[in-house]
RNA sequence: GGAGAAGUACUCAAGUGGCUGAAGAGGCGCCCCUGCUAAGGGUGUAGGUCGCGUAAGCGGCGCGAGGGUUCAAAUCCCUCCUUCUCCGCCA
């Protein structure tokens, strides 16, 4: 959510940055008008409060004397009735300015390349080299159903498609991948290890962006306010809502592991096979709250901490800085991290980091104070992920597959495989 | 699921219609006392948010949330949420 007054004294600006996203931005006319039909309201509405305020006062020094106050308890009684009016259209008013305010995109950054589609996005780095083989790679899914680790047919009997069964040391590799990826980020990198609620309410949901605008990439549970986690960022983020930090805690540093549940609304057709797109994965998310002028090192930093994974897992990949076009409803900017697919000849997204500088904070009401008399300054929250662990699988099949139909198990995993280096 | 109780400021807590933005205590700040520490005495301290204003400041809101009654609500009424206790059921 943007800063009304901000938005008030850069209205033009913003609205010019708004646009290379790309978005319909109509709405945002009615701004200007709603905003001072506000302010008026709440200026007439005051007024007669104070007024009233201090009529009370004079009622009750008339009744304790015993004196007559029909006139005023009179008078008082249109005023209270005027004051009425007014406020359910100050609510309404505000209502519709939540609401505009609830559905205009995050702003991007300076830093951010500018432009129309996925296609301007940028490359910022590249590493390790796509593994040669001598033998036609095959697709993940037929690696793993070849060596009988995951079981897509079943999934669909069983519950339908976009789902999965990980079967024997497919299931362990997923489980070594969760500590693996766990022990680093507390152990190495400084994260506080967080387990979360895997249903979440409508506010949380709003807090961080999910609503009210992607409701239908959502699952929402039957007769109930909640949702299925689409990513941990939701409780993990929302996990200090509507509370003022204090300064010197920054920043917040969590990583959760969590089971992640979307529909896939709008992907209909799309890597309709394998581990990249299913309605339910595994993953571990990375979050931090931190002080506004350190949030784009923090970005780089934890960036830094997914790309992490990949090395100590020597599986390649790029960075993309992901153009205005690209960044998503909320963030300020975006680096996708995307791993070598070796069967599609291409990278593919298995992380996502993210400033979003005030723009949770300040939908989720999440603060700090510097110092403790001082003001309360809404925090930047910041998230990626660290990594998505389905698509770590995949990625692990694809590259680490011999032509002999084996895999060999890269050598930090190895630990939490019980010593396996080869599965065939 | 059944029966009860409670939610007030950083914390504990008083408060059944106007004199309560809120007693009291703890905490915290400052001062005194004490060689230092502990203990003691004095005194001060209320957040947050919205509007107007360059500012100082003025005003509105605010006692779990949302509605309602009233000239006036922490206080009365309704709905909801959360926590606790007992019973039942249960991984």
């Amino acid at each position: 959510m943007l800063d009304m007054k901000y938005l008030r004294q850069n209205f033009t600006e913003v609205k010019e940055k708004l646009k290379h996203r790309g978005e319909d931005l109509s709405d945002l006319d009615a701004f200007g008008d709603l905003d001072s039909r506000r302010r008026e309201l709440i200026q007439e509405t005051e007024e007669l409060k104070a007024r009233r305020n201090e009529v009370s006062k004079e009622i009750s020094q008339l009744k304790k004397a015993k004196e007559d106050a029909d006139d005023k308890i009179k008078e008082m009684r249109e005023v209270g009735d005027r004051i009425k009016t007014l406020d359910s259209e100050l609510k309404e008013v505000e209502e519709k300015l939540e609401t505009m305010l609830l559905s205009i995109p995050n702003i991007p950054h300076d830093s951010v390349p500018v432009g129309g589609d996925e296609d301007d996005n940028v490359v910022a780095r590249t590493w390790g080299e796509a593994p040669k083989f001598a033998f036609e790679p095959k697709p993940h899914w037929d690696v793993a159903t070849d060596l009988g680790l995951l079981d897509f047919e079943r999934a669909s009997k069983v519950t339908g498609s976009r789902f999965v069964f990980y079967k024997g040391l497919g299931a362990r590799l997923e489980r070594a991948l969760l500590n693996f990826m766990m022990d680093l980020h507390a152990d190495e990198h400084g994260y506080e290890e967080m387990l979360t609620p895997q249903m979440v309410n409508r506010d949380a949901m709003t807090g961080t962006g999910q609503l009210p605008k992607f409701e239908e990439d959502a699952f929402k549970i039957e007769g109930w306010e909640y949702f299925l986690v689409p990513t941990a960022e939701v409780p993990v983020t929302n996990y200090h809502r509507e509370e003022i930090l204090t300064g010197d805690d920054l920043p917040k540093k969590f990583a959760a592991f969590s089971t992640n549940f979307r529909s896939e609304a709008g992907s209909a057709g799309r890597d309709t096979r394998g581990l990249i797109r299913q309605h339910q994965f595994n993953k571990v998310e990375l979050v931090q709250l931190a002080k506004p002028e350190e949030s784009y090192d923090v970005l780089e930093e934890l960036t830094g901490h997914a790309e992490k994974v990949l090395q100590l897992l020597e599986l390649p990949y790029r960075v993309m800085s992901m153009c205005t076009a690209d960044l998503g409803f909320t963030a300020a900017k975006k680096y996708d991290i995307e791993v070598w697919i070796p069967s599609q000849d291409t990278y593919r997204e298995i992380s996502s980091c993210s400033n979003f500088e005030d723009f949770q904070a300040r939908r989720a009401g999440i603060r700090f104070r510097r110092e403790e008399k001082g003001k309360p300054e809404f925090v930047h929250t910041l998230n990626g992920s660290g990594l998505a662990i389905g698509r770590t699988v995949a990625a692990i099949l694809e590259n680490y597959q011999q032509e002999d139909g084996s895999l060999v198990v890269p050598e930090v995993l190895r630990p939490y495989m019980g010593g396996k280096e080869v599965i065939k």
